[in-house]
RNA sequence: GGCCUCGUAGUUCAAUGGAUAGAAUAGAAGUUUCCUAAACUUUAGAUGCAAGUUCGAUUCUUGCCGAGGCUACCA
């Protein structure tokens, strides 16, 4: 049974006794004592003066002294107006550290034998993965290991974008101005050649439409009119009826594109379970329309057009399939989710990862599939995350100022290396190793800087700060990883072996050890928390407290130079334990943890 | 116009309705000089504005101001 219960129970029982009150344990809350008081859990005893008849102070009194005489881990209180403040005996922290000592995987959740399925990356086959998809991967990754440690089966997907006019206005440009270009000819990532004739296309367009326009058409005229942009609508027609040469040169360009994906994803260190293809789902959903037009759901316009009617919900009207017959976006989306979970049996959540954007479309689609009467529709949500702004300005697909993914993490790796050699810390490394450690370091930055931000955030990405090595970053926490690890080589060599590493339950401990002890113990709970709100960042705030209260902590401990302590058993005990914490909570953003750098 | 999100130190980020709104950086002053890429101490500095609910509001409600997004038979 946790402290926390513990003393719960113990403030009913004298809420009960005191002023015979009945209420329910888990009811009261409990929050962790503020630096400046004595304590570790404060008790807020304002709203229980109608109940005591007494004011704050005194019913805090009372308490205080019944929780002192009966609950045998409280070694004592003080009250601050309506703040009981609850000292816990020192043996507590002790036990409680040997007994977390002891738990193998500590900080994951019972297995729950429940699935929730993670979409993250929903990548257009026409362009290169950027900086916006970044942050969306780590946060889909991130949230995924974190619903891993909270107990549940992960099914991690990617819906890719794989057909549409975009793809085929690359394949325009390319059999226009390709001269047979190839990744193995040009040198260049599949998904970058590609993305190099949607460019071309572009430009091409733009200059036709000026072209037009000088002759004399409207700006919209020439907008609709363009050659170039008629031969692309073309081209989908084609490849709508599967013409062989248009398809095998779409299912080329996608294969090039998906090669290039892959190498990204590689970097990135991310994977997936299951891949989805627009173009084996883009006609589901057209079943459930017809069946919600029967049942009433959805209604048809005169036009023949389907819609559906959400002012009750306080929305507008929403179409789902277009007067010709064709579906919509929504439409398909629908039939994908109902698709997914009759696929996976057992599967109870689903979490879609995408801009903020789309917040109206996730909201609409949800309400159908309520109204549809599916009950797993109140399970999915929508992990909706915010623009990400550089130092430079705003990124614009049209003005070219988007950053590259892979630009972005070879460059974020370099930093990193350019960084150690300056400094001389890779004596003794391999090459493979420097190299090795290179990527922790640019990558770490880069997944903790955009991690560590509430999701639904806007935010500012800076390269040169999420690198530093003080402040909240990830090389910060890297590098208090690889101090605690050279102090438990230091304790190898002194013959302090690690299995048995426990704290004696007579030891004084000072009370930084005492706060990191907390900590610890607090893992299982923010991992609770950051799964029930889909907040990485919650994940991150709490590697970064227990890095830097063990900063604390190492000065203290003094382990090398001219003062060097004793090196304890309880000391190494604590920061392996430290290391561990460290290690698990990093490994939920998807970031290595080095033990030397 | 309607709807949604955001607005906190110079800057980047925190704060289940709770205490004197935390950190980190940058700044100022100092101690010290290899704790792996130093550390420590001191200092100054913020809730856009106005009401309301509450014992108590950064948090909930309303209005206004500011930023962004959505509002397509586009995806």
């Amino acid at each position: 049974m946790n402290i926390v219960s513990q003393l719960q129970q113990g403030i009913a029982e004298g809420l009960k006794s005191l002023y015979n009150h009945q209420v329910n344990d888990s009811e009261l809350g409990l929050q962790p004592t503020r630096k400046e008081f004595e304590g570790t859990y404060t008790f807020v005893t304002f709203p229980y003066g109608k109940i005591s008849k007494k004011n704050p102070m005194e019913t805090g009194e009372e308490l205080g002294a019944f929780l002192k005489e009966s609950c045998q881990v409280v070694s004592g209180y003080n009250v601050v107006k309506g703040f009981l403040n609850i000292e816990l005996s020192s043996s507590v922290w002790t036990d409680l550290f040997n007994q977390i000592a002891q738990t193998p995987d500590y900080g994951t959740h019972d297995r729950k034998g429940k699935k929730v399925m993670v979409e993250y990356a929903s990548p257009n086959t026409n362009k290169p993965l950027h900086l916006g998809h970044l942050r969306n991967i780590f946060l889909g990754y991130s949230v995924s290991k974190i619903y891993d440690a909270f107990g549940y089966d992960v099914v991690k997907v990617q819906i890719i974008n794989d057909r549409g006019i975009h793809i085929c206005k690359s394949m325009v440009a390319w059999q226009k101005f390709g001269n047979e270009e190839t990744p193995a000819s040009s040198g260049l990532k599949g998904d970058k050649l590609v993305g190099k004739y949607y460019v071309a296309f572009d430009k091409a367009y733009k200059t036709e439409i000026k072209e037009l326009v000088a002759s004399g058409k409207t700006q919209e005229e020439a907008e609709k009119q363009a050659p170039i942009l008629l031969e692309a609508q073309q081209e989908l027609i084609k490849w709508e009826a599967k013409e062989p040469e248009t398809y095998a040169l779409w299912e080329k360009m996608n294969g090039w594109v998906y090669k290039g994906f892959d190498a990204t994803y590689e970097q990135m260190g991310v994977t997936f379970d299951k891949l989805y293809y627009e173009s084996n789902t883009y006609l589901l959903g057209k079943e459930q329309v017809a069946e919600g037009l029967k049942n009433g759901h959805f209604f048809k316009k005169d036009d023949g057009s389907v819609w559906v009617d959400l002012t009750d919900e306080g929305l507008d009207q929403k179409i789902v399939q277009r007067s010709d017959g064709t579906a919509v976006y929504m439409t398909q989306d629908i039939g994908t989710a109902i698709q997914r979970f009759k696929e996976y049996p057992g599967l109870i959540k689903q979490v879609y990862t995408v801009g903020n954007e789309q917040d109206y479309h996730f909201k609409v689609l949800f309400l159908i599939l309520k109204k549809l009467g599916y009950k797993w529709a109140e399970e999915c949500y929508h992990l909706s995350y915010g623009m990400v702004d550089l130092p430079s300005g705003k990124m614009k697909s049209r003005e070219g100022t988007v950053v590259d993914a892979d630009d972005l993490m070879n460059e974020m790796v370099s930093t990193a290396a350019h960084h150690t050699k300056e400094l001389g810390k890779i004596d003794g490394f391999t090459k493979e190793q420097a190299e090795e450690l290179y990527d922790t370091i640019g990558l770490g930055a880069l997944k903790y800087f955009l991690l560590k931000v509430d999701p639904k955030k806007r935010m500012l990405f800076d390269p040169q700060e999420s690198i530093e090595f003080h402040g909240n970053t990830g090389p910060f926490i890297q590098y208090t990883h690889a101090r605690i690890s050279a102090i438990l080589r230091r304790a190898d060599e002194l013959g302090l072996k690690k299995d048995d590493l426990t704290i004696s339950p007579d030891i004084e401990l000072s009370k930084a050890e005492c706060e990191l002890i907390y900590l610890i113990s607090e893992l299982p709970n923010r991992v609770k928390l950051a799964a029930e709100d889909y907040l990485p960042s919650v994940i991150a705030q709490y590697v970064y407290d227990l890095a830097k209260e063990y900063n604390k902590f190492y000065a203290e401990l003094a382990i090398f130079g001219e003062q060097a302590q004793e090196v304890t058993v309880s000391r190494v005990a604590l920061s392996a334990q430290v290391a561990i914490n460290i290690k698990f909570g990093m490994s939920l953003l998807g970031i290595h943890v080095p033990d030397r750098m």
